[in-house]
DNA sequence: TAAATAGCGATAATTATTCTCATTTGACAC
DNA sequence: GTGTCAAATGAGAATAATTATCGCTATTTA
């Protein structure tokens, strides 16, 4: 935990941002919930746990400048909330998740597979793929 | 064009909603731009140039009712807005999209390119897979 | 024709997010 | 260390998309 803080802390300075104590308290709550998708509320909510003071417009700017820094994934699963996602550390491309719609979890795939996918769209439609959003919506191994 | 707003009008009879003229207005409207994926305010300013005195609510409920009949799907591209794009007709799979980073531009990928991954999926984590949403982000053939 | 109900338009309310601005903080120069 | 200055912050206002409310209209049903 405290080395990827630091590495985070190097990323941000590399950019000539700082970490400042609010920041870092942000960091850590999603840190602390890397398997959940929580919601810019929800940020607020826990970071504040440890850190009253903080305001919500500094958890939102902080998720924003951490998306920038493609640290965290902003996404939406359609319920009109963004959500943030820690990236895996050296991941260079962004994980998939499926969406239960009976109980409403959320699971992540780390595995690619769409590379093959992937391949035939660059080529077929030539477009430089710079990213991707992969969600299935269906019922979860639990739900069954 | 007639055709398929008569399939659509027995669609709403079969759960009785009827196809009232606001409703017809609005769906003329997505026929019409099927290649866009227009906002629900997009939706609005259109149907006001046949239907001025459409409200914007009426078109909000039209559009959630179009989508709970899986006629039209509803997705986000991150901007903040819901945009709403016509099913194929027949297609029980949802199409991709190719959003462009350079100039906003969203193609569509009708081929489902999927069907390999979602078996991976429903296997390995026993997930019963009801729908997809898949978007690429990139630099379109036309920017590169 | 009367009653019941679905749908409508206008607008108020709600919710997530962004903006503004006065104040504070922290890195750096001296 | 102390002063300087841009960056960052907190509080709350502003904005924007969407949803809810409510009295009215139209259409179907009895």
């Amino acid at each position: 935990m405290e080395q990827r803080i630091e590495r985070i802390k190097k990323q941000l300075h590399s950019q000539s941002y700082k970490l400042t104590p609010q920041r870092e308290a942000t960091v850590r709550v999603l840190l602390e919930n890397e398997d959940d998708h929580l919601s810019a509320e929800d940020v607020y909510m826990l970071v504040k746990e440890k850190y009253p003071e903080i305001g919500l417009a500094t958890v939102y700017r902080t998720l924003e400048l951490l998306t920038e820094l493609k640290i965290v994934d902003k996404i939406n699963f359609g319920d009109g909330v963004s959500r943030y996602d820690l990236r895996q550390e050296g991941a260079d491309h962004f994980h998939h998740h499926l969406v239960c719609i009976e109980c409403g979890s959320v699971d992540e795939i780390q595995e690619d597979l769409l590379e093959e996918v992937e391949k035939v769209v660059e080529k077929r439609w030539n477009f430089a793929i710079k990213d991707h959003r992969l969600t299935f919506h269906g019922i979860c191994h639990r739900c069954k």
